[in-house]
DNA sequence: GCCGTTTTCGGCCCGACTGTTTTCAGTCG
């Protein structure tokens, strides 16, 4: 672990421990956003001086103090005192949804219960029942939360949630009435994993469409089922076979004059909102999920005066009353994006003319050359390069020097109209950083990918130097997946990417972002210190079927999560000027 | 614990829903 991530995780502890022990709201906040701050910052924190650490966004004299000590030792002593004072199993009961400080800390203090299972005794022993304000419904809920949390796993990744979303839409479209549908949430934001679904909608009859949305087939339990709210778990087909993944969906029905103000409030983030809310305050204005509304300090709130709101109807006129530009959901994190004065112009999918990371059946993909360049012609690209698996991937079929060679024949001799097709290869880097295949081999490829497959857990160091050979190797375009990282499977490598990035600029050389859903590598955060920098991107599907040129709709995502804009990525150039970057190497 | 174009102290976003209560505490987003 990096020690960004290392800062990070004892930050967000400390915030839990404190909430468990009764610290003020403010303070429990406080921590949370120096630990975002960590989580984000794409410098080493090590390399940060005292004054370095204080222009951070939330990081004060006092947690930079706190940081340092954990630089130099992993805790911070009242980190250490908390933990003596607070069992370390009281971190996953919080994480039962429905389950909050106050109440974990009730249960721990009045039964002594110090971890989940110690929670499921004291429910099974009905001894629970003798906490302040814990009746049999509460009980119940906490009970199907339990199984909830332990069926439901790991959050669920973009390229799962994406298509239930989409599926929920179509059902509810049908209703009668429906006028608006949009999901929103963390899947609106593009977030490489979501924890639940919010579906936006405005009806004639919410009555209907909230029972349609009930009913629909896959809904295993109804959390709840008002006019205006809906909550429900339903499952996700496991696409390998095996146990389903769970996934809580929550409809809300909305007013249409407030479409705006409630897209903007249920899409998030929290902590963008809340940032928006305070600049609401300051301008003498209050901003809710009705509207943006004079600020009178009257209790009740205005909706429910009949107040007119001075902007509600879109996102886009609740900016601009507040002074902003539109922010793309994909920005609203609260990393920034409210100091700027005006939005940047992100790269959407439709900038995408090329395809420089596909597979055929000569390794482990399903298309012929041919299939292959048919596709990407279809999708509107000039190029597309075939970059088969190298020798050492020999589960994926790579190929060896000879048949490399009766293989770039091969696509030499392939024509589809309309549609470069170029010799390729995914070449492996070996954990020393030495490629797969020699420099004679690899001076014949018009465009080579070199990717880290194997001996993903490398220390950082030599993570580092192994990646920096390969971008300092004068023949290779594009390192692929970086980091070699599956999401909710596998870490990955932890290479300090500011040096990468440095180097990728040095040399000339793009670093991929990966569109498969489960890999999104480089992720959103390292995408930002590269478009911070100046690097170039590729963005590219890492094609072994058809279908997986679709993928590209998250790994755009993930670039506008990155703040990319169109000019620096290589999928974006024209024909002519893809074609001279490449042939520069050579 | 952070922060300042009203402030170096005294603020720190806003509303819905649920379940427990009988006026509200807790959780969530």
């Amino acid at each position: 672990m990096g020690l960004n991530a290392q800062i990070a995780g004892a930050l967000t502890e400390m915030a839990r421990l404190s909430e468990l022990t009764g610290a003020d709201s403010f303070r429990v906040r406080a921590y949370q956003r120096a630990a975002r701050a960590f989580e984000s910052l794409t410098t080493d924190a090590g390399d940060l001086d005292r004054q370095a650490l204080l222009e951070l966004d939330g990081v004060g004299h006092k947690m930079a103090e706190k940081v340092e000590h954990i630089a130099a030792t992993g805790t911070f002593p009242e980190l250490d005192e908390l933990r003596d004072k607070t069992p370390a199993g009281l971190i996953e009961v919080l994480r039962i949804p429905g389950l909050g400080p106050k109440t974990v800390r009730a249960i721990w203090q009045t039964l002594g219960v110090e971890s989940l299972d110690d929670l499921k005794k004291s429910i099974d022993d009905e001894s629970i029942a003798t906490v302040p304000r814990m009746g049999a419904k509460t009980i119940e809920n906490i009970a199907r939360a339990i199984d909830f949390a332990a069926s439901a796993g790991d959050r669920t990744r973009l390229g799962l949630a994406a298509p239930l979303a989409a599926l929920v839409r179509e059902r509810l479209a049908d209703v009668a009435g429906v006028k608006r549908l949009e999901s929103a949430g963390s899947l609106r934001r593009g977030k490489e994993t979501i924890g639940d679904l919010d579906i936006l909608a405005v009806c004639d009859d919410p009555a209907a469409l909230s029972q349609a949305f009930c009913d629909m087939p896959g809904v295993d339990e109804v959390l709840a089922h008002g006019e205006t709210k809906s909550s429900v778990r339903m499952s996700i087909p496991n696409p390998r076979g095996g146990a389903d993944a769970r996934i809580q969906v929550d409809l809300r029905v909305v007013p249409e004059d407030a479409w705006g103000a409630a897209l903007m409030y249920f899409t998030g983030s929290k902590e963008h909102n809340v940032r928006l809310r305070e600049r609401a305050k300051k301008q003498g204005l209050t901003l809710n999920e009705y509207g943006l509304f004079p600020d009178d300090n009257e209790k009740e709130p205005p909706q429910k005066r009949g107040v007119k709101p001075k902007a509600s109807k879109t996102e886009e006129s609740i900016y601009n009353a507040l002074g902003l530009s539109y922010m793309p959901p994909e920005i609203r994190e609260d990393t920034g994006e409210l100091d700027l004065d005006r939005a940047p112009r992100l790269i959407e999918v439709d900038d995408i003319v090329s395809e420089l990371h596909a597979h055929t059946t000569a390794s482990d993909g399903v298309l012929s050359i041919e299939e292959l360049a048919k596709e990407a012609k279809s999708r509107g690209f000039h190029t597309i390069a075939v970059t088969d698996h190298s020798k050492s991937q020999q589960v994926a079929h790579g190929l060896s020097e000879e048949r490399l060679r009766e293989h770039i024949k091969a696509i030499r001799a392939a024509k589809v109209a309309g549609i470069s097709i170029l010799t390729g290869s995914e070449v492996d880097i070996m954990p020393d950083g030495n490629l797969d295949y020699d420099d004679d081999l690899l001076a014949e490829l018009d465009v080579v990918v070199a990717s880290p497959h194997w001996s993903l857990q490398q220390k950082p160091d030599k993570a580092t130097k192994r990646l920096l050979k390969a971008i300092e190797h004068p023949l290779v375009h594009i390192v692929g997946h970086p980091t070699g990282r599956l999401i909710n499977k596998r870490g990955g490598l932890e290479p300090a990417m500011n040096e990468l990035i440095a180097a990728a600029i040095e040399h000339n050389v793009a670093l991929e972002i990966n569109c498969h859903w489960m890999r999104l590598d480089l992720r959103d955060t390292h995408v930002r210190a590269a478009v911070e920098a100046g690097a170039l991107i590729a963005i590219d599907c890492d094609v072994h079927s058809a279908p997986d040129f679709d993928n590209i709709a998250y790994g755009v995502a993930t670039g506008r999560r990155g703040w990319l804009t169109p000019e620096n990525v290589v999928n974006t150039w024209t024909k002519k000027k893809l074609h001279d970057w490449l042939k520069a190497k050579r």
